[in-house]
DNA sequence: AAACTTGTGTTATATTATAACATAACAAAA
DNA sequence: TTTTGTTATGTTATAATATAACACAAGTTT
């Protein structure tokens, strides 16, 4: 099982992390032939700066804001776009957001985990969770494209802090 | 483990499937103390014409062509609402889209197939798929509180259709 | 350099959703 | 049976998310 919720609901070395993240997807770019040129940098960058979703406009204030120039819709959404087809982010239906993918080099149907409090969100490969779904297709007899699964809740840190804000 | 997927991806009696529908709707609505009112009603009617979901703009369309008069928008998001609330409908995340719940009646968390192809889309209640995503939640310590479980891909029947357009 | 390819910039607009406030409709209390 | 309260709906405006269509720029290949 790959997971990242100790990191994604944890405090971590988060510069370590990006560094990482941004090798890992230079690499895996030259695989693919494509460029990640420094726009798309910048997007994957800023999804990195957190592990929380964020929506496409916040990306493009944020992209806007380092760089000092105005930038419009389309430049963000291709940007992601392309980011999405390398696989190195991920798009959270439920909550119209984008976020870094941890495993990117593993292929990986995956599920999220994000919390309604706070907005971190942890994704989690679980081969047992695959199975059972494939399986409920091929009895449906229904052939699988893409699987979105996103569980709304509450993360570890989030449900210790509302405990002791009850007490 | 319930399932819809019979229904909604092969053709039936839809005019008996409805009546049931809106039947056992207006009892669930008395138990809960609340009201089925007339565009409450007409927005679950036009979900369940078909297995089919509709964005809250084509409903919005829709009752505003057979009631001759224009709505709008909030009009028709406060029915969604309410619906959504009382469990008679879902709402499909990835597809910003509504559909009739097939089995109100039972408590349950479920899983969508949508062709990406005609649109169709079944739910599929799976105890065995419930387990493994609360058994993933309980291991992050993270507390559930509402889930989507989404799956794009092919219909049978669309399935079938394409394979024949290939000879 | 010419033609191609790929990535961005720019403008406009489509699509989905909600805020804020006004009115109606119906039931319960005075 | 008015008044009051509650719930549902109407109305206007706008927010938030996403894309279409076309122009330009930069690098590459021929």
């Amino acid at each position: 099982m790959l997971s990242n919720h100790r990191l994604a609901f944890h405090s971590h070395n988060q510069e370590r992390c990006l560094d990482a993240a941004i090798i890992s997807a230079k690499k895996l770019c030259a695989e693919k032939n494509t460029k990640l040129s420094s726009m798309r940098e910048s997007v994957l960058v800023l999804l990195w700066q957190g592990h929380k979703p964020m929506g496409a406009y916040d990306i493009l204030n944020g992209i806007a804001k380092t760089t000092g120039k105005s930038i419009a819709p389309p430049t963000i959404y291709r940007a992601l776009e392309f980011l999405l087809e390398m696989g190195l982010i991920h798009r959270i239906a439920s909550l119209n957001a984008y976020i870094g993918c941890p495993f990117p080099n593993s292929v990986h149907s995956n599920l999220f985990m994000v919390c309604s409090q706070c907005g971190s969100a942890a994704e989690i490969a679980d081969s047992g969770l695959n199975k059972i779904l494939n399986s409920l297709c091929t009895n449906a007899d229904f052939s699988m494209e893409t699987q979105y699964v996103e569980i709304k809740g509450r993360c570890p840190q989030c449900q210790t802090i509302s405990a002791k804000s009850e007490q």
